[in-house]
DNA sequence: GCTTGACTCTGTAGTGACTACAGATTGTTA
DNA sequence: TAACAATCTGTAGTCACTACAGAGTCAAGC
């Protein structure tokens, strides 16, 4: 099949097929004469693996370890179930600071419970005092809202 | 005061000050004969202020907003409040987002209760199967972890 | 005056995982 | 043969920084 039909049947846009090819996690396929990319099933499944991977929100990283594992069926899974716990953690961890971050918000927009001039608006005065929390660093490599301030 | 010590004051590394410069959140301060930058209060002000909202994972753009209330003190400042309603659900829709992708990693993970080979790992199986699940596309801007797959 | 070291300057490139083109080529249908 | 869809390569943009390189400036000590 050609780039178009394995875009369709794995829900993936073209751009992003031909980007992890680039990336090395989808081996390059064959050509044809003119030059089209023609995929197998294999692919596909591979492909499938990807994106089943990234909808877990998983970091193309980890899944060049996963994708290693995959093609050594021998080796011991241990570092898969390492990799999965540990991306577990990092899930909880940004639940924890976005919870954290939305009580602050909600405690942030009492202070102005309707429109009035900026002026005396609560939220604008409360912006304006240095903010007594640190901010939400995540330790780990899971982003909130925009990205959050980084170290 | 210069430029690093306006950073200390307000936490801000030397070369984010420059980059909200560049990108006009900060006014471009005096200079000395040797073509220092020269800070007053009124910039650490404004700074701490535009980092008090980063820590609350607000964008740039947003930020840019609250601002231009800040500036005009007369305006109603009824768009400052809807501008927080909509950060706060973009918060809270990405929380239950990060939820829902939690219970499955549990689950995945229950696939391989221990260290096996590869090629029996309950693991990598269910991973290779297509994920039935559409993937989290956080319709707001708030990421999860490493962004997640957006349409 | 000279040296050392800390600080600052501008400009550019890298991050992650794509996304969006431009401009050319190939394939399919009428 | 002409129109149009699909594909190709390559490059630049996204966001909010971060990390340099290479040059210049300043303060303190000798």
């Amino acid at each position: 099949m050609k780039i178009g039909e394995l875009a369709r049947v794995t829900g993936t846009p073209v751009e992003t097929i031909r980007y992890y090819e680039r990336e090395g996690l989808l081996a390059a396929p064959a050509r044809t004469e003119g030059n089209f990319r023609i995929y197998e099933d294999i692919h596909a499944e591979r492909l499938s693996f990807i994106r089943h991977c990234r909808s877990l929100d998983m970091a193309l990283d980890e899944i060049r370890i996963l994708l290693r594992f995959k093609d050594a069926p021998g080796e011991n899974c241990g570092d898969v179930n390492t990799l999965l716990d540990a991306h577990i953690g990092h899930v909880a961890a940004r639940i924890r600071e976005l919870r954290a971050l939305e009580r602050q918000l909600k405690s942030l927009r009492e202070q102005c419970p309707e429109a009035r001039d900026a002026a005396h608006c609560g939220i604008l005065h409360e912006l304006s005092q240095p903010s007594c929390q640190g901010a939400p660093v995540s330790g780990g490599h899971v982003h909130g809202a925009h990205g959050g301030i980084r170290k």
